[in-house]
DNA sequence: GCCAACGTTGGC
DNA sequence: GCCAACGTTGGC
């Protein structure tokens, strides 16, 4: 079992969007250091927090699970996405998807939190200049970011 | 909107 | 393979 922090910008997908459609495939992921990621590591049952980020709140916002892992994603072969890729073919696609279930909703943990903590230095989110949409959460992390933070059932 | 920090591209 | 130019991310 692993941990994961996954970032969404709210105004194109939110913790609430994927609450209401309670899955999403996760696509338009476009960096080889996430996709590889998403190709070699996210496994069937992984834990992920769901962060809000380019936003006037960025944080962690909610918990999703991995219900689908690895598969070529869909939109590097649709040419009306942004995230159209001509390179990309079936047969040899670039891109790669997983899909997520929604599980809970957190009340915001907001980055200015995290990084204030350090208890929480380590995290990749915090380091400066991390831009990596797809990253790793230590299992410590994890369960001290819960017991710290917030009041949920998954702890 | 600014801009620092990264990542990617492409000429050489 | 170097590296300058360009593009993107994302907090502020």
């Amino acid at each position: 079992m692993h941990y994961w922090l996954f970032k969404t910008e709210p105004d194109e997908f939110s913790i609430d969007d994927l609450k209401a459609k309670n899955d999403e495939i996760w696509d338009g992921i476009r960096n080889y250091q996430a996709r590889n990621f998403l190709r070699d590591q996210v496994a069937l049952g992984d834990l992920v927090f769901i962060y809000h980020s380019s936003c006037k709140q960025p944080g962690i916002v909610g918990i999703a699970k991995v219900i689908k892992t690895a598969f070529a994603d869909p939109s590097q072969f649709d040419a009306q996405s942004k995230y159209f890729d001509a390179k990309a073919t079936p047969d040899n696609p670039r891109w790669i998807s997983v899909t997520l279930e929604f599980v809970e909703k957190l009340r915001i943990i907001p980055l200015t939190k995290l990084k204030a903590d350090q208890q929480l230095a380590d995290m990749h989110l915090v380091q400066k200049g991390s831009r990596l949409s797809i990253q790793p959460v230590r299992e410590s992390e994890w369960q001290y970011i819960l017991d710290k933070y917030t009041s949920n059932s998954l702890k």
